[in-house]
DNA sequence: AATATAGTTGCAAGTAATTTGCAAGTATGC
DNA sequence: GCATACTTGCAAATTACTTGCAACTATATT
C-alpha cells in the first residue's frame, strides 16, 4: 500500500471519502486488497486476504458499496461464481485460458461503433448502457503440454 | 413442436433416448420449450412454460442432464441469473435488461473478423477458440415504469 | 479534546437458488 | 405383462447472499 501512496498523492481514505464512504478499517482493507490484487476476487477470497478481522456480511456490504460508488466492477464468469475487480479507467476485455484458467486483458475493444446498431434489430431495447466481452482459448503455455 | 418434426425426422423422443436418456414427459417437455424459444430461459422460465406438470428440482435434475449430454448450453448473465439455451449452429448473443433480467437475442455477431486482430496483442494466447458477448441495458418496458 | 449523531459493524435470522435423499411411480427390454 | 433400473415429487439440506437490529465508531461540531 505505501508503495502507491508514495506514487500517488491519494489515499484510499481519501478515496472512500471522495465517494461518500466513510474511512472505517474494514473499507479501507477491502480496498486496498483489490488495489493490490488488481484483478478479481470473490468475497471469500477478500475474507481470507483481509488483515483485518471482518464479517461475511460486512464484506458483501462493503463490496456492494463499493459497486455502487463505481470503484469496483462485479463480474460474473462462466463458473456462476461472482467475483469483484478494481474498476480502471481504461475498458478492456480477457481472454480466458479453458484449460488453466488464467487471464490475459485485451487492452483493446473490438467492438467500437458496432455496439449501437445492436439495438436496431431490437424489439425491446432501444439503447445498450454496457456489454460484456469474454474470449476463450487455450494459451500458449497449455498448447505446448499437449 | 409438431412442425419441427414434420421438417426433421428425429423426434424429441429419439434426441432423448440417443443421448441415453428415458424419454419422459418432463424431459420431452423441457426439450420441446427450448427448441421453440431458440433463446436462453431460467429454470422458471421453463417451469411456467411446460404444459406438464413438473417439480422445480426434476427441471434442475433435467437440465442438468441436458447440459452434460450437449443437448443444451449453460450461460451465466452478468446478473448473476442461470440461464440455458439449446445448443444451436447459429452463433448470437444477447441483451440483458439490468431492471427484470429479460434476455432478448441479437441475431448478428457485431464482431465479425475483429475477434483473431485480438490474439495480435496477446502474448499468452494464438488462437481463439469461442467467445461470449452479453449487452446490457434497460428495455423499454422497464424504462416506461420509471 | 469531548460530544453528538449519523453511518457502520457483527451477529443471528431470513431469502433465494440449487441440490440431495428417499419412497413411490414409470419407461424400456425381455 | 413383468421386472427393474431409471425417474420423479416432496421435503429437507446447502450455498450464497441479504436484512434487522443493537452496539459501536468516524466525523463534524463545539
Amino acid at each position: 500500500m505505501h508503495q502507491l501512496l508514495s506514487k500517488n498523492p491519494t489515499t484510499t481514505v481519501d478515496v472512500l471519502r471522495s465517494v461518500g464512504l466513510r474511512a472505517t478499517e474494514q473499507r479501507i482493507a477491502v480496498y486496498d486488497i483489490l488495489i493490490k490484487k488488481k484483478c478479481a476476487l470473490s468475497i471469500p477470497n477478500i475474507l481470507s486476504l483481509s488483515p483485518v478481522d471482518m464479517n461475511e456480511s460486512t464484506a458483501y456490504r462493503i463490496i456492494e458499496q463499493f459497486v455502487e460508488k463505481e470503484l469496483v466492477r462485479k463480474m460474473y464468469f462462466q463458473t456462476g461464481k461472482t467475483f469483484f475487480e478494481i474498476m480502471s479507467d481504461h475498458h478492456h476485455h480477457h481472454i480466458v485460458c479453458t484449460q488453466c484458467h488464467d487471464v490475459e486483458p485485451v487492452s483493446a475493444c473490438v467492438l467500437g461503433k458496432n455496439i449501437q446498431s445492436v439495438t436496431r434489430g431490437s424489439h425491446k431495447f432501444s439503447t445498450i448502457a454496457d456489454h460484456m466481452l469474454e474470449f476463450f482459448g487455450t494459451c500458449k503455455t497449455c498448447t505446448r503440454k499437449k
